[in-house]
DNA sequence: ATATATGGTTCCAATATGGAACTATTTTTA
DNA sequence: TAAAAATAGTTCCATATTGGAACCATATAT
């Protein structure tokens, strides 16, 4: 798949990795934690931390002095997933609400505000229209089996 | 589920959902389109498609005059998840980029140029970095099992 | 009118998932 | 320090999900 969102998802590995990844974010790291947190099975859970790791999205660190147990944290790579995790929470946020209201809000801490909704940016870091996004297919990629629409002054 | 995250991949479904909304946004329209570009089986096709159009995702819209068949369309709803595909689309791009580069390049139309990284902003625009964006547990949500790191400021 | 492409459905085999029970190590407590 | 409890898994099994292949009905093309 030469696909960047295939292979991410490829990567990523499934539904569960993004939980984790989500808990991760907020301060998990003990087996213990995504476990009780996520309501997984032991051996899912087992699974996809391996997972996880072989990817290069967690690693497995010896725990801090006192001999206490190991601890999952994110490497940079896994930190680097926080857009695709803001995304989601904010389109639920927005088109599935629970009826209490979320249970996280992500605030910006430098306003203390609200993080404003992840989007696409022009280079002055003003907003886009989806109008101005385009997807454009390299040559190099297998053609599409549809015919991609057009655009002004394209021929 | 309270947590919005959980409630959008409930909502999406699994991967090929993920990459049919892709397919969307690069005009498939057709089940053809989608059946073809992804490889995927009629029968996992046909849930996914009709599990978009229960979550309000994808619309099937009767065919263009001339009686053709009928045709996806992804709806208001769908079109907001762009930025989390293109999250995606980056992340993998920079991450486990295939090595004769992505099949796909979002560009800014505004600029002609590539799109820059979608990330979180503050309210001027400018790129956030993660260490000022923080994920705050709402009252009514039941408490997390580990201690979340602290803050400056937090007591 | 006939042939072919399209958009499915049905059935089956392979895979993934969760639940429960079991084990080994670590941490707590008495 | 010894015993108890919690933690971090592993293994086994029953069930659910998925993909593959074959089949079918309708739509489009010849």
């Amino acid at each position: 798949m030469q696909c960047s969102i295939a292979r991410t998802l490829e990567h990523v590995g499934s539904w569960w990795s993004l939980l984790i990844i989500r808990d991760a974010m907020m301060g998990a790291r003990k087996f213990s934690h995504f476990e009780h947190s996520l309501g997984i099975s032991k051996n899912t859970l087992a699974t996809r931390l391996s997972e996880l790791i072989e990817g290069g999205i967690l690693e497995k660190v010896s725990a801090p002095l006192g001999g206490r147990r190991d601890e999952y944290i994110l490497t940079e790579q896994g930190r680097d997933l926080a857009p695709v995790i803001i995304a989601l929470a904010q389109w639920g946020d927005k088109w599935v609400a629970h009826e209490e209201g979320p249970s996280t809000t992500i605030l910006n801490m430098e306003s203390g505000e609200k993080l404003s909704r992840i989007w696409p940016r022009g280079d002055d870091g003003a907003i886009l229209p989806l109008s101005a996004v385009r997807m454009k297919r390299s040559k190099s990629a297998p053609p599409l089996s549809w015919r991609s629409p057009k655009q002004d002054g394209e021929s």
